[in-house]
DNA sequence: CTATTATCCGAGCAATCCCTCTGTTTTCGT
DNA sequence: ACGAAAACAGAGGGATTGCTCGGATAATAG
């Protein structure tokens, strides 16, 4: 069973079939991420995002049922990026360095495009993006589970797995996202990092080392 | 020094001086708060506030400035209900003890009303409550430094005082936060605070009960 | 080349929004 | 009781919004 992203919540109108079809979404997707960098979500109208992408209003909602799905897919390409690089990062290695790679790559996704992520995450409102938010947790929380399960043996908490998997996964994202709506310059060094690997590798093994696999 | 909420980001254009004009004032806002809870922020327009509220718009903009004052306001009274809990939290015995009282008492604000408290947290645009969002953390920033420099002598992590009060403020809050928006049965029971307790006592002191004081 | 399908366009509708403005009613000081 | 100040009211302005619809244009198939 290969994790998959979940259906979007709001599925293309009409699917582009031309190349240039699949130009005019990509450049209206582009335009929305631009004027959301820009400007903000508020002042982000489909008419702006329309005349912004150089494409008329109708062939705007051609493909996209609405103002919302504009920005559902938008988010949904965004975490696509990053969704591989998190998985990866948990056959890294040993167990800390396992965590530190997690860790490492959700801050940089926090970091890489700042303005971009902080507008996706905060400025757009949540129903705009209903069943997108949250998803790389609740699908990294399958492989997560595994991992803890596989390493039980060495496991310091007695909580059961899945539950430690998803308070693991939640502690180190939102901590992310928290720091980078506020304190948005700690992401540069690597005290967050390194701090957030102790802790965890901490309450996971009681140790800031890990367990001693032999 | 005391700590103090931060100045309100939208002052009232005109303080209520008679008993009946606090009483439309909070009127408007107790409004305010049932549309917000019932129907979301998008369609908690001024007009329907205003109505709701048995008051007529004019009333309405003769204290606030606009709708996003109204949103900053209620979001402000809302905080203060739980700022001095958090405060005295700190001073409860041991260490651990003084951690379980910030954590479920943190626990407790978001499951309390949980409708309102996610509407607040993440329906309401950032900018209407500009400079408001994340002030419990900032300022229970300054009281969890002190705490922990006065436990300097048993700390486990050597990342300088105030970093580690930001790092432990935003780990809590936030965790409990994403709970609160994705899993919010899981605060009724007590594994989440266990854990996370469990999980901050550890990455404090090196262990789970704490530093021995003698 | 022709027919069919895909794509593109933008004027404008209906709805909604926040907020002002002017006038009326209530409360308070004296 | 009376004038001033505070509080209340709501019609409507001005602007913006998301989105439809009918027709023009380009690409593809036969």
């Amino acid at each position: 069973m290969t994790p998959t992203l979940p259906d979007k919540a709001y599925v293309m109108r009409k699917q582009p079939k031309q190349r240039r079809a699949t130009a005019t979404v990509d450049t209206i997707i582009e335009a929305a991420a631009r004027i959301l960098v820009e400007s903000g979500y508020a002042s982000a109208s489909t008419n702006r995002i329309a005349e912004r992408a150089g494409v008329g209003i109708g062939s705007l909602y051609e493909y996209f049922p609405g103002k919302a799905a504009i920005f559902a897919e938008l988010r949904c390409r965004e975490m696509e990026k990053w969704y591989a690089k998190l998985r990866t990062g948990l056959q890294a290695g040993s167990p800390r360095e396992a965590i530190r790679h997690v860790v490492a790559t959700r801050v940089r996704y926090a970091a890489q495009n700042p303005k971009l992520y902080a507008a996706l995450e905060t400025d757009v409102p949540q129903a705009a993006v209903a069943g997108m938010r949250g998803v790389i947790q609740d699908d990294f929380l399958t492989l997560s589970t595994d991992y803890i399960e596989s390493h039980r043996q060495f496991l310091r908490p007695n909580a059961p797995p899945p539950f430690i998997a998803e308070f693991l996964a939640r502690w180190v994202s939102s901590s992310v996202h928290d720091f980078a709506m506020h304190s948005p310059h700690e992401l540069s060094g690597d005290c967050l990092v390194n701090e957030l690997v102790d802790a965890v590798t901490l309450y996971l093994f009681g140790n800031v080392a890990g367990p001693v696999i032999e």
